[in-house]
DNA sequence: CAGGATCCGATCGGATACTG
DNA sequence: CAGTATCCGATCGGATCCTG
């Protein structure tokens, strides 16, 4: 059958839903925003307009996608202040701390690995020669 | 047509200042394919198809792309054997096998805040927070 | 100040066809 | 079998405007 019915749920999922934790994990993880934004958050809660200069240029649609992700996932919690002008603190959960070991683990490669000049073009251990295996 | 010129494919989105090596490590890492590939890997080396089959439905260039960035970072080894029908393995380095420890992190992440039953909601694949907030 | 709604361009990524 | 080139649609994300 051809599946032509546009789903409305069925998102770019490419690498289907995966069942296992480790999957989802990956799935969440594999978004730069969601890293940067909760690694500035280990370092303290902060303000929208704060966490959104800290982050660079991030528009205010990202952010707030993002957070919101990461508040329905209980990784970081919205506190509204119902004052005027309003303001709004985002802090890290004890959930959402967590996910600094992963952050560390990713430090600690990336001070191992990835240290020194990023520019990685062209040929470097690209041997195409018959190199026999063992 | 002259594709000299052509673009680098690496996954770069947003142009967050990769200065630190942890940003140049969520950059890497803020991509699924090459999480989900070094996971695969992690295994044992492969041929392209099979790694192909194993990642689900990737289309051949954006395993190509990526394992070509994987490549030329040293995580992955490309073997080529002068052969017919063509035969090539792809296996993980020594840099790559530290990579292991970040998808540990995540795994260990993801068993401990990830393991229940998706709901499907949000866009994406749907994440459960067992924990929701307020 | 926080963030929702839109518009729209840049990019990603899959499908397909083709080559060695 | 492995990989490349191209087409093109789906999505993301930034800019902007607007409201409470």
């Amino acid at each position: 059958m051809k599946p032509s019915a546009q789903a409305k749920e069925t998102p770019q999922s490419h690498s289907d839903c995966n069942a296992t934790p480790l999957g989802r994990a990956i799935h969440l993880l594999g978004d730069s925003w969601i890293l940067l934004i909760i690694t500035n958050l280990l370092q303290g809660s902060m303000r929208f307009n704060i966490l959104r200069a800290e982050l660079g240029h991030i528009s205010s649609k990202t952010l707030t996608s993002r957070l919101k992700l990461l508040e329905e996932l209980g990784f970081v919690q919205r506190r509204a202040f119902l004052e005027i002008p309003p303001r709004v603190e985002y802090h890290i959960t004890e959930k959402g701390q967590e996910l600094g070991e992963v952050i560390a683990a990713l430090e600690k490669f990336g001070n191992k690995h990835l240290s020194n000049p990023p520019i990685v073009e062209s040929g470097d251990c690209a041997f195409t020669s018959d190199d026999i295996p063992l």
